[in-house]
DNA sequence: TGAAGAATCGATCATATGATCGATTTATGG
DNA sequence: CCATAAATCGATCATATGATCGATTCTTCA
């Protein structure tokens, strides 16, 4: 139990900075927001609580920096925004598969995205954050539907935003339960699109 | 600040019980789980924290009762069981208008239940609860759509259960909202009742 | 090479919080 | 009306936790 030989102290630069914050991040997943210590993140790093206040002085600013890299990282996730040219059933899909493979291979940036959203009551420097992003979300499936009814591909009577609010809702649903649960999602997402698509007998047109 | 003259102390029978369950409730949708403190539960009620504990002995029994009373007191706004011999879009709206009910004038008991959500980790007595709870509501909601298909009121390829967690999904998202967010309720239902209802054209039969 | 500053640590403080204990007060049945 | 049990309270404990302080070690660069 006695000190390994090598070990590299003094990390120069901003790079503990992340450290901490991916620490965090693993933390509040594991355990949930409200479990979050300043200790166990110092101790996840491997250093002394006092070195962890000097890179992020307090905890509010540890969750401000949490909530920061990890919508950062989520954006990073997704596919090109939604173009007018492409066909809109297929940009559905390939959003929805963007997020889908973000449960499966990041399901941290999920399940510590529901956790913030209760820090939120703690830490009301984080919720413009949460909201912006939840809105730049949801947008993203408005215009898809947008783009598909005037495609034809979706039905005529598709509400963009409110039917964007049901892939949201729906979906979202999905980053609280736990792995395992995940064998509905393409259920679900299927149903969804049986619902958007166009009657389209015979595939015929006009 | 002196005692009032008429203050009733010594409350006998089980009724101290209801009242902390109800204060709980109340701070747990206030200020979030995370925020409980038995301190402010026993101010509320207006006993001494001693008091409290004597009613309920741990914090984790306090969370427990919370979740049992609240659950019983969502289930009690529920409409009747779904019925065959109903016709199956009205049931529909009927269940979603209770829940839109029960956000309205009982914000609290969806409020709460997201909260006992977070709960969870810490407490997870009443884990198989809030399963058992999820699974029976997203089943009224299945069982009305396989109704409906028999009638021929919803498309003939829908998938009940699937069907079900969309409804339930984008619904609960409206429980975690905040409040004047609720006016975009009303669009996501019509939007998935489009998505739903078979095409009918000209509304003539057979 | 030798300040100067960046990074680290151990010790400690101040407070919050769940829980316990013993004493006291009140209602109730016999 | 009084003895017993239920209900209440104040004081206190034990611990957890965020934060601070001063001393120490390492890195850099002039």
């Amino acid at each position: 139990m006695e000190k390994s030989t090598s070990l590299q102290h003094y990390v120069r630069g901003p790079h503990r900075r992340g450290e901490i914050a991916k620490a965090a991040r693993t933390l509040i997943v594991e355990k949930g927001y409200a479990a979050l210590r300043t200790r166990d993140v110092a101790e996840r790093v491997g250093i002394s609580l006092s070195t962890m206040h000097f890179h992020v002085a307090t905890k509010s600013d540890l969750v401000a920096l949490v909530a920061e890299t990890t919508m950062d990282a989520f954006l990073s996730l997704l596919p090109p925004a939604p173009s007018p040219d492409m066909p809109a059933q297929k940009q559905l899909r390939t959003e929805v598969q963007a997020y889908y493979d973000s449960l499966l291979e990041h399901g941290e940036l999920a399940a510590c995205y529901v956790q913030l959203t209760q820090a939120a009551s703690d830490e009301p420097r984080i919720r413009p954050m949460l909201e912006a992003f939840e809105q730049g979300w949801s947008q993203r499936f408005a215009d898809i539907l947008h783009i598909g009814r005037e495609q034809g591909v979706f039905r005529a009577n598709v509400s963009p935003l409110p039917a964007a609010l049901v892939i949201t809702g729906a979906l979202t649903a999905f980053g609280t339960r736990g792995p395992g649960k995940l064998e509905m999602f393409w259920p679900v997402f299927d149903e969804i699109e049986r619902g958007l698509l166009a009657i389209d007998p015979k595939g015929k047109d006009t």
